[in-house]
DNA sequence: GCCTCTATTATACACTTGCATAATTGCAGA
DNA sequence: TCTGCAATTATGCAAGTGTATAATAGAGGC
């Protein structure tokens, strides 16, 4: 009955610093950055606190490297999202729009995540470039998809992007602050909808509902 | 030499809560939930820590109170905004897109703010209600705004107006959230466009620049 | 099977946190 | 001027925080 040492197993470095920041990513985004705390996080990680401190010199090291590594997965979602589809701009454009504004990307928990590290983002000069890097990539992605469309001067499409970015932040915005607010697939229509009219073109028609995908099964097994 | 107690004047309880509330609203928009901690809402507020427990149950309480206030003042600031404009439709909707896109509407102290508060609005459900309920007294004031341009019909006005408030929402977190990227009044420029173009109104022509206005005083004393 | 290295755990420490309670003192009313 | 109330301060405490350091044990090489 005495204090039996706890069991393990040794994993290699970078599993366990996987485990360690998706531990804290979650912590954060399920309770804001107090409740990161460092037993919090070992205990997630299946882990004990002093393991912490053996992968990352202080707290702030690894909370910083958590942000970074959300930033970039959520970069390869965005460009992961432009793969395997068609080539005419307009669908393109549209599945890239829609996207942003139905799960997995709108989601409370995504809002909770960002939300959490404003703080230090604002504070942290690495963060904050990490920040507007990320934000200038995305947009430069969609700069891409506008200018596919038809010709524009440089000038009107950086104003473009910047307009059609402030839709779908916006809307993305709204649905994870308030996910039972609205309907269905009313989102992704309304930020169609709107997006075509800033960029005179009718992206809704391209809209693929996910109860249509669903209806028609990606691998029909005979 | 010896402990000198520390002199003081009573006050108001009403002045005391406030001062507590914006202190601790202060700390938060700054530092983050993590900041506004008892000792140094006390400090701010050039009060004792204990005076907190006079005037609030518990430090919880004071957050939703505080929460409260901040929405509350937001919410007639945007009311404000209405008063005193001319009655034509487009220019009152020009007039109220704009506001919400420079200072002090649009400053990382407002998101900072916001941001503090997510984690427990997602978990109060008090302050959750206070939330939803000031999204749609917003998004109400900008469908009668819309309203007011021309006949609609109610479904469609609803839509035009999450767009509109998509579109303002998401100019507004990106211009806080990267405060030097944008000349000028860039965004309320975009704003109004991108708002007109969703509208089928120009709303750009009745853009009054701040640059302008301080040209021209507003008490020309002879 | 044994040895060594280091990943991992255990323990400790100084500090901060929110809260409770007791001691004061400003100030209004007699 | 005195008195009493309650607004305010002072003090204390248990729990939680990040971090430093020492002790242990898993696992690969011989």
């Amino acid at each position: 009955m005495t204090g039996e040492r706890r069991k393990f197993t040794r994993e290699g470095e970078e599993r366990r610093r996987e485990a360690l920041i998706a531990a804290a990513l979650d912590l954060i985004a399920e309770g804001g950055p107090g409740a990161a705390t460092v037993r919090a996080i070992a205990e997630r990680a299946g882990v004990t606190p002093g393991l912490i401190r053996h992968y990352f010199n202080t707290k702030e090291d690894l909370t910083r490297e958590a942000y970074r590594a959300m930033m970039q997965a959520m970069q390869a979602d965005n460009a992961a999202v432009l793969t395997g589809l068609p080539t005419d701009a307009a669908v393109r454009l549209a599945a890239f729009v829609a996207a942003a504004l139905r799960p997995p990307v709108m989601t409370p928990r995504r809002m909770g995540l960002w939300a959490g590290f404003i703080h230090q983002v604002q504070r942290d000069a690495d963060m904050a470039a990490v920040h507007a890097e990320t934000y200038l990539g995305y947009r430069n992605l969609l700069e891409g998809l506008i200018a596919a469309l038809g010709p524009n001067d440089p000038s009107r499409l950086r104003l473009l992007a910047i307009a059609c970015n402030g839709v779908i932040d916006g809307l993305w915005l709204e649905g994870c602050a308030l996910p039972h607010h609205f309907p269905a697939d009313d989102l992704p229509r309304i930020g169609l909808t709107a997006v075509g009219a800033i960029l005179g073109q009718d992206l809704l028609a391209h809209y693929q509902s996910p109860l249509a995908q669903n209806a028609e099964p990606e691998e029909p097994n005979p």
